[in-house]
DNA sequence: CTACGCGATGAAACCGTTTTCATTCAACAC
DNA sequence: GTGTTGAATGAAAACGGTTTCATCGCGTAG
């Protein structure tokens, strides 16, 4: 008479069932090779007579790697990064691996607190968003032995390895770009940018541009707002009623770009004859929309794909690559600007 | 002389040096209350001295508990999935779970490898997309013994709980608020069929409302397509091509309907005038779109939290909720039809 | 004075695997 | 006939916690 007669199958239960050990059935599962094709046809049937699921908590425990590999995310909401994380796992799914998806809120708090739990899961390797960090957590990574990887921006000091692209340069090009094609006053649609590298190195970019431009006064010409469509529209209006003269605006991000475009159909705002419009992300609707938006287009799922072959290279002994990985972008002219 | 001088402090260590056993520091970390003040502080300094991060794989596997949920969607790349996630982890996240979260692709196969996956990760309770799964998986859950939810549709017959709402009603009632606005030859843009309980249902109710009002015809102005913007706009196309008589468009996800409406843009086609669209979901375009998008405001974010919280119920052993919850829907006029 | 209950603590068993090392046995070389 | 080798298998020791049960004082009721 059993303690709990309806207890899952360990694999204590399928090797006395097949009449091996313990040892041998664990072979079966993990290096097939090494057990004699009898015994391991007896083994798996035997586990699939009675659909048998190891315990990877004990398996990950007893070999010190869990397979797992924690990401966090400013939120998984916006579909970039849900771009991003779906290139990660088109690699790591295949070998095996299964992602550990944190969102942070934009709050580096938050990301700290993310880190530590996916540090007690014991993930094998941990990705985060952006290139600045809460001091205590880059402490922790810093000593914490596995492979860390920032993404979506680039910095001359990373943590381990930085995948990304120059959120300064996307800025600052796009903004010479527009300057290029005759807008004569740029407004700049920014993204909050407190404690957020990215759009602090945007914004950064198209001062940079403005000032070799020689225009003077552009920081009259900047309204921040969190990424969503109706601040997109709030903020180009706001843009427009603070500096009326402007013939270009260019966004930080597509969704306040789309959410400009979609305000100006409403205004009757002629783009681009009246107000061009740049955006940055070259989001899925970007192309769609009428009319079609001039922007940058990032590396979203690149950077995951990318991350996930730097970390299987790094697993399987192969020289880890460059500490910092430029996936680089592309300004794409549309109708809009 | 140590083994490896670099390793991790275990909860050994931590008890070595605060001088007790480590059954106390479990307690200090697990039920603080029952360690005495004393006691309990020199242990947390000891703690934070040493950075201290416990191993929540063992820990997990003594209690058996993982404090993990597995969530599979079929995809994150749509905002709707996330938006429901978000109200899962608000109510979880708090209670100190955290999500393993995976991406069938729509396809059942790979639905069942990931519940096989998450089994094995010991999850403490599983939520899955629609009400249709593989039958082996179906199976499989059947006899595990942990809370399993479906979402995103009802059905009479769930493994254990369903939150959700009908899609069948959701586009039923869509298709005849649209003849109630007088429109009398109404097309159906819905998404593709296969092995889709959501998709299947919500054409079901497309056509049961036809038949309601007498319309005979409705099976020729049916066109499937994935849910992408890019489909919409073809879709539309097609539809108008087959039959140009027709004044509406009842599209089964915003993301068709969106795509829609901006062929239409692209067409010059006067829509609600000339053709009007409906979509379902109430994504957060909707709104901002001109004409503003007429849909059906889904429970996105309201299936996550709820869930959250049957869960949490059922873990702190109140009774179990019904087993089927209807969420709704609610249609939502704008001026798009 | 003794028995009892209770708060605080610890020893030992256990959770279900992987890893390391030893053993067995058959094949093969000399 | 005797080592030598290598393939196949298993016993035992981890892995780092939690749970159960026992023990130790100590205040308090009888």
């Amino acid at each position: 008479m059993q303690k709990d007669p309806l207890r899952q199958f360990r694999m204590r239960d399928i090797a006395q069932q097949a009449g091996v050990s313990l040892v041998t059935v664990s072979r079966v599962l993990n290096q097939p090779e090494k057990v004699a094709r009898a015994t391991r046809e007896r083994v798996l049937k035997v586990i699939h007579e009675h659909d048998y699921i190891p315990d990877m908590l004990a398996g990950s425990m007893a070999s010190r790697r869990s397979f797992a590999v924690g990401v966090i995310v400013p939120t998984i909401t916006n579909s970039l990064f849900a771009d991003t994380i779906d290139g990660l796992s088109s690699v790591l799914e295949p070998a095996g691996y299964q992602l550990m998806i944190g969102s942070s809120r934009y709050d580096p708090v938050r990301e700290g607190a993310l880190v530590r739990t996916m540090l007690s899961r014991r993930v094998d390797a941990l990705v985060l968003t952006g290139t600045t960090h809460d001091p205590d957590a880059h402490k922790l990574l810093a000593s914490a032995r596995l492979p860390v990887f920032e993404m979506w921006n680039l910095t001359p000091s990373p943590i381990d390895t930085v995948i990304g692209f120059s959120n300064f340069e996307a800025a600052r090009q796009m903004t010479l770009w527009l300057h290029g094609q005759g807008y004569r006053c740029i407004g700049y649609l920014g993204g909050l940018t407190e404690k957020n590298d990215r759009t602090t190195d945007r914004e950064a970019g198209f001062l940079a541009a403005m000032d070799e431009i020689g225009d003077d006064a552009a920081d009259g010409r900047i309204v921040r707002a969190p990424f969503d469509f109706p601040s997109g529209g709030t903020g180009i209006r706001a843009l427009k009623q603070q500096c009326p003269g402007i013939d270009a605006a260019f966004a930080a991000s597509d969704v306040l770009a789309v959410g400009a475009v979609l305000e100006c159909q409403r205004q009757n705002w002629q783009v681009p004859q009246q107000l061009a419009i740049a955006g940055l992300d070259d989001s899925i609707i970007a192309a769609q929309l009428t009319p079609s938006l001039t922007t940058v287009r990032l590396p979203r799922y690149e950077i995951g794909r990318r991350i996930g072959e730097e970390f299987l290279a790094r697993v399987n002994g192969r020289a880890a690559g460059p500490r910092q990985i430029d996936l680089g972008f592309e300004i794409v002219p549309r109708e809009s600007a």
